[in-house]
RNA sequence: GUGAGCGUAGCUCAGCUGGUGGUAGCACCGGGUUGUGGCCUCGGAGGUCGUGGGUUCAAGUCCCAUCGCUCACCCCA
């Protein structure tokens, strides 16, 4: 019986790896000219940390942990907590009054996998701490959908307000009475909901349902003054900022920790799996986790997904590595000349390999091939007695003459600069 | 946790109503080119048909079980 990867889990292979450091280089270049910062977290935590944040009622936290029971510890189901965790362990506000964190890696949840959606998966997570202005709430989303743009992947950004502690519970109760109403009317799942989660109902997506929430009260008619306001300056800056959006006043979150603002980046391109990214604003989290009472907001964006739809998009397959030179050999002194000549070449920062199996010329030439090799250097006995090696351009298939008689150090210099002519 | 579908070569897959596992494609190795890749051509290697039972003269094919995977629900990035 062959041991296999767990389910859920997935090996990252060269290719999926190449385009995955083209995805992360592409991020933290566009994050850095928006100002922030990377920073690492542990992927164990307390487990405490994501039950009072992410909430102890959400399906998360409740099923889908990995925890280890007798040592009271998870592997982190996502980033937002632990950030704010490593933020306010260490002060970091006191050093400056707004802080612009992002982090990299990898995610757990005890789901069952789909397209999309994976036990071990990987998110881009950025969060701005200690900003209560709309207009970085905008600037975000701005980030995020260059960050998209960029990558060459189409999305569309829908946003809505979830209002907060003063006007969401008046919202709840008006929206309780909706749906008491209609009771009869809801599926299942949505019955279940009412008592769970009753925002939640906004986005079942059984059609009765979907009908029936047509008509409920909005969210957006019950915000507070403040809220409302703030609201919107977001969509006043993200016109500003030229960034198209559509409210959709029935996206809600499935994490507790959301107030005001929220948004995502959706795609009909995934199956299930609408959202590429998703995010908002989290006033009063960081309070809750006895840290100090300090605005944030923050959105991830999901690696796996992101591939999937760049592979779908075939135009943004990246380029193949190129090799710049590949020493082909016949004989044992010539590998010899061979193994000294690249290694020069690789201290002198160019890409070179070689063959150690003997292999017949052919062979050897194919491996260049493979290699996507820019030129080959061919050293046999004939070039060893008149001390020329034969330098082939792969692409013009044109090949010349260099001299292997010189000392290593300006063979090796002269390689170099024959190929960066 | 629930439902459906699928497990044949490293990968993608043929294999009709049971009758000897495919000249299949890609990839790999070798020859055609006494020492020159990509294209072409010829050849080669590679499989306990997921596993275990059952029906049958005969099972990749039918039945049962089991494991694995996939998709969907739930939920979410």
């Amino acid at each position: 019986m062959k041991i296999k990867a767990v389910n859920g889990f997935k090996d990252i292979l060269p290719d999926d790896a190449l385009r995955r450091q083209h995805i992360e280089q592409t991020a933290r270049d566009i994050f850095a000219r928006f100002g922030m910062q990377e920073i690492r977290t542990p992927i164990l935590e307390k487990t405490e940390l994501f039950a009072r944040s992410i909430g102890e009622a959400t399906d998360i936290v409740e099923k889908e942990m990995y925890t280890f029971v007798d040592k009271g510890i998870t592997m982190r189901p996502e980033a937002t907590a632990s950030i704010l965790r490593a933020f306010i362990e260490h002060g970091l506000h006191v050093r400056q009054p707004v802080h612009r964190l992002y982090t990299i890696g990898p995610m757990f949840r005890h789901e069952r996998p789909q397209k999309g959606r994976l036990r071990q998966f990987h998110q881009m997570d950025v969060e701005v701490i200690g900003a209560n202005e709309p207009q970085v709430d905008a600037e975000l989303m701005a980030m995020g959908q260059m960050l998209l743009d960029t990558l060459g992947v189409t999305v569309s950004l829908e946003i809505n307000s979830l209002g907060c502690p003063a006007c969401r519970p008046g919202f709840r109760d008006k929206l309780m009475a909706y749906l008491n109403q209609h009771k009869e009317s809801l599926c299942p799942d949505c019955r279940r909901r009412m008592n769970v989660n009753p925002l939640r109902t906004l986005d079942c997506k059984n059609r009765n349902c979907k009908d029936l929430v047509q008509d409920a009260p909005s969210i957006l008619d019950s915000l507070c003054n403040d809220c409302r306001d703030h609201f919107v300056s977001v969509k006043q800056t993200l016109d500003l900022l030229g960034v198209a959006y559509r409210v959709n006043r029935f996206m809600v979150r499935g994490l507790d920790y959301y107030t005001r603002t929220t948004f995502e980046f959706i795609t009909d391109a995934l199956g299930a799996q609408a959202a590429v990214g998703a995010g908002g604003r989290y006033d009063g989290l960081l309070r809750q986790l006895n840290g100090p009472d300090l605005p944030g907001i923050g959105f991830a964006l999901g690696m796996e997904r992101l591939v999937l739809l760049m592979e779908q998009q075939e135009d943004a397959t990246p380029p193949k590595p190129t090799t710049d030179l590949f020493v082909a050999v016949l004989g044992e002194k010539a590998a010899e000349h061979a193994s000294i000549l690249v290694h020069r070449l690789r201290k002198l920062g160019l890409t070179a390999a070689m063959d150690y199996s003997g292999r017949s010329l052919k062979a050897q030439m194919k491996q260049a091939g493979r290699l996507n090799s820019r030129f080959t250097l061919i050293i046999g006995e004939d070039e060893l007695a008149c001390n020329e090696g034969v330098l082939r351009d792969m692409n013009t298939q044109e090949q010349s003459k260099f001299s292997l008689s010189l000392p290593m150090d300006e063979q090796a210099q002269h390689m170099t600069a024959l190929l960066s002519a």
